[in-house]
DNA sequence: GGCAATGTCTACCAATTGGTAGAGAAATTT
DNA sequence: AAATTTCTCTACCAATTGGTAGACATTGCC
């Protein structure tokens, strides 16, 4: 068959190309092998994106929306403090379990060399602000330990990106991690997270 | 001049591919751009290193070492707790800042489809089984608050390579990091792993 | 039925890729 | 000084890369 399906192609490459610039970086994802993985000629894809980049960058725009609107979700419940905190780690993570091509997407977006310097300046940039801003409010209304809002935020990205990526790395070598390790290790991230942000904790103890 | 200098060839040739893989990746890297880069021809670095493969192997393998050195040094001391595992950060993050290259090489290695899932294995996983041994010992002496250590392991290293990664990318957008924004920037990972890692902190406050 | 728009394909192409073969200079050994 | 080893180079090569040109099939409109 031919010329024949609507353009559920353009989401077909979209999707399968967001799993494929995750895995093998956007060097080592080449357009014919994207091709083939969806059955079709390169120059089909090349019909939907003029070019490598703009795919590229498509993929990005989408992806970006996933994490707004899981951002979005978990501040919808008005929370404060810590519990507002783990409400958006625990979307992000849930997030992560489904879909964690999105989280591989990150991590290939935030190299330094990434070819998206750009484009991560305006599609990430937001929810990075978003998230800043709301550590400072917290931290000065006393809910948060008080320090670096930037910093802070940056441990907490680097904290869940972190363990999605253990997960992936699980998955890769073989053991398809259970519900219940997933669960685990949610509850310790979690703990992790309340540790470092609870404010005012004891001197610590010397032995 | 030809054939002339002894093999610090070999010498350059790794540090520079270590700067290369680390910064664009495998794929992204090429032989030909790498060769350009040392003002030599290709042929050269495939004299010294049989193929690509090789070459990036016997980087990461370059790489461990220097980051076992730098854990062994930290360990030296004979510290317990929270204290060693300050040091212990404390040097990771000495190494990142004077080579942040061995850092963007631990990156890519440790993406799920890196080509050096065995490399990785026999390399990498020494120093992690090291530093998961101890934090367990150091959770059994109650100087650690206890959880998963190959959990807190995880976050530990991503906190630290998260820090880093920000300071590579403030040199790439063009601010060159000033010594005391660094030292800032330790001090803050500091408090976070404290605040982390301190054993029984008091019921968090409920609003 | 005619016809333009849409979508997928075949056929190429120049540039780049990792890698081979082997010439030739310098240093070392004999 | 002759021979050999060490090192870097020039000259290629087949495969793959992202991308162009245009044929051709299908659909929907008239």
């Amino acid at each position: 068959m031919r010329g024949v399906a609507g353009s559920d192609t353009r989401r077909r490459i979209l999707d399968t190309a967001l799993t494929a610039f995750g895995r093998d970086g956007y060097a080592g994802t080449s357009l014919d092998g994207l091709a083939a993985e969806l059955g079709i000629r390169k120059q089909t894809i090349l019909y939907w994106f003029p070019s490598k980049l703009d795919l590229f960058e498509a993929v990005v725009d989408d992806a970006a929306v996933d994490l707004a609107d899981a951002f979005d979700e978990a501040a919808a419940g008005g929370l404060a403090g810590l519990d507002q905190v783990q409400a958006i780690v625990d979307r992000v993570f849930r997030l992560a379990v489904h879909r964690p091509q999105v989280l591989g997407l990150v991590r290939e977006v935030t190299r330094p060399e990434s070819p998206t310097a750009s484009r991560l300046g305006t599609r990430i940039r937001p929810l990075y602000d978003r998230a800043r801003d709301f550590l400072t409010r917290e931290m000065e209304a006393g809910r948060i330990r008080r320090s670096d809002p930037a910093m802070l935020l940056l441990s907490l990205y680097s904290a869940v990106v972190g363990m999605v990526t253990e997960l992936e790395v699980q998955r890769t070598v073989g053991f398809e991690p259970t519900l219940r390790s997933t669960v685990m290790r949610r509850r310790e991230l979690m703990r992790f997270l309340q540790a470092a942000l609870t404010p005012e904790p004891p001197p610590p103890a010397a032995p």
